[in-house]
DNA sequence: TTGTATAGTTAAGCGCTATTAACTAATTAG
DNA sequence: CTAATTAGTTAATAGCGCTTAACTATACAA
């Protein structure tokens, strides 16, 4: 076995690891809140990428606009976003997360988190050292392998969060 | 910050980063297959451990058995999996994938792969070496902590719903 | 100004998943 | 031999997401 065969398939055991556990914390989120799939992803995306329009929604799912239309209907029906005309563009519609949307994103977060903490704890330091210049080679290259996609800080869900824990909206 | 805080950081940013390309992925073969996610789920759980029943579908997805039957209905009628009479209880049915069935199986789990390929690729040998070893001990840290996947219990029916997803090997 | 493109909504209709209720049929307990 | 349990299906119903077609309203360009 070459080191490339072994890397790959090691990236293909974790991989799996990592999935299997992190679906399973999304669905369940999914039944607990009784969001659906598009509903949750539309929620993400707001809170990593701030305010949009109707049509973005639509393209990052893939779908029609008026099935955008319809499934944020719901979410701002459901109290999770706000939906106002766009001063610039009174074409357009800016969808902001309330209170409540950033609430529920921050708390799947967390529930993510959760794992991690535990995983984290089961390091030695040592351990945790040699693995974080791993894990940053990995993000970086896997990052610069996706050039659509903008990919700004996710630092900015930790504001998030903490925005939403002081209590502000 | 410490380097626990940092480790958490760092893992939660790759999480993110193969979670969102993986989850992509995931969806694009659910449109392109025209199968639904419980579908997908079914196929992957059957693929993992062979024959079942109806009710151990329903389980797994928590859902009522009629859900899981008519689910099933699909899948035997596209021709995906084959439900015949279990001769040892004849109330009962024992599913099974067909050829069509695990071949598609085969085709989501390659498309994940890929990505993986491409990925190595883009890493120098040195560092693919270096990275391994982090891996390892994530993989392993992270099965450890999971509750014993092979003998599923009926009360821990929630974590089993994950399986699912993983691609059996 | 007129014509076209853009942003989004509304409406009709389809398919899948989900529910509960009512059912058949086979197994098992008393 | 009943009586209860278990496995699964059928039927009626509802919600969600999706599509296409038709629509409103704004923006922009010839």
């Amino acid at each position: 076995m070459t080191i490339s065969e072994e890397f790959s398939q090691v990236l293909h055991d974790w991989s799996e690891t990592l999935m299997r556990r992190s679906m399973h914390d999304f669905i369940q989120f999914s039944k607990d809140s009784g969001l659906s799939m598009p509903q949750i992803r539309t929620l993400f995306h707001l809170s990593h990428d701030g305010k949009c329009g109707v049509s973005e929604i639509g393209e990052l799912l893939g779908v029609t606009n008026p099935a955008a239309s319809q499934m944020i209907d719901r979410l701002v029906i459901d109290g999770y976003i706000e939906r106002s005309e766009d001063p610039a563009d009174r074409r357009a519609k800016r969808l902001k997360l309330t209170g409540k949307g950033r609430a529920i994103v921050t708390e799947s977060i967390e529930i993510r988190s959760r794992w991690m903490e535990k995983l984290t704890e089961s390091l030695t330091l040592k351990e945790q050292k040699s693995i974080i210049s791993a894990l940053l080679i990995l993000t970086k290259t896997a990052q610069d392998l996706e050039p659509d996609e903008n990919h700004p800080s996710i630092k900015f869900k930790h504001e998030i969060l903490a925005e939403t824990i002081s209590g502000s909206e």
